[in-house]
DNA sequence: TTCATTAGTTGCACTATTACAACGGTACGC
DNA sequence: GCGTACCGTTGTAATAGTGCAACTAATGAA
């Protein structure tokens, strides 16, 4: 309860970099016009691409149910972007996997999302350094 | 074109804030449930929270066209969150302000938004005082 | 005045999201 | 084998988001 000076300090860090990243430089709009699909289903595409893994798997991290999940991976598979295999040790399971044409899709999404703000780019190199350290080590967590 | 190192260290600051604010601490649906209502309300409470402002503004902000926001803020109207009164210098346009039950409601939105992860709050002090400082620089661009 | 422009609104159409029920196929402990 | 639990799917339904056309009222310039 008592808020501490390094808790106060915490918040604003924390919402300075919500700031920086929702409120200022969103890309959702210009990924899903690029990609021509909906952020649910960019967000299932790179969770894929950055690895195969079981539909279900895919649903608890798009925090969606089930059937959504289907109609997704669906919608991502005829477009030629993902696969689904039976799982080698469980026939009830699939396995969704990224296509050749779905890691270029992934990689444009990257591309979009992960390039910094003009802001970050004419930040002062020993700032954008300690930024680098610190971040990694949030990370790391 | 070409890749310099501090552009390379930019983009893995960039893509680290991003994964940590967008991807591991996204509070959407946290929001969204605690108020009752979809994000993009949320988004424009918060909006006219900051201060009064002409709905084509409202509508600009919230990067939606003018027909979607009037239903937004009509809906916020009827839950007796924000208000609309006559321009005073402009008769054509309307001023979306707060009201008294909206600032509660947009205050317990930036308490969920605003509280920060634990693992920003585990952050040794130096570290974290450094990443205020330079958050706080990355801001008053 | 006339006319183009702007602000907000209403209505319509279409897609996306989300939740829930139910089903067939599979796994696994008993 | 049996029953239970699980995986993915289909179907249904309700809500949300988005874009477009058209309308009223008001502004402002020619």
């Amino acid at each position: 309860m008592n808020a501490l000076p390094d808790e106060e300090l915490a918040t604003r860090v924390w919402r300075g970099m919500r700031g920086l990243v929702v409120d200022r430089h969103e890309r959702r709009k210009e990924v899903c016009e690029a990609l021509g699909m909906s952020f649910v289903r960019v967000k299932a595409l790179r969770l894929v691409a950055a690895g195969p893994l079981t539909l279900r798997r895919l649903a608890e991290q798009l925090t969606t149910d089930p059937p959504y999940t289907t109609v997704v991976v669906a919608d991502l598979e005829r477009r030629g972007l993902v696969e689904r295999a039976p799982h080698p040790g469980d026939r009830r399971a699939k396995i969704v996997s990224i296509t050749p044409e779905g890691v270029r899709a992934a990689e444009l999404a990257e591309r979009i999302l992960g390039t910094p703000p003009a802001a970050l780019l004419a930040l002062d190199p020993a700032d954008l350094d300690a930024l680098d350290r610190v971040i990694t080590r949030l990370l790391a967590t």
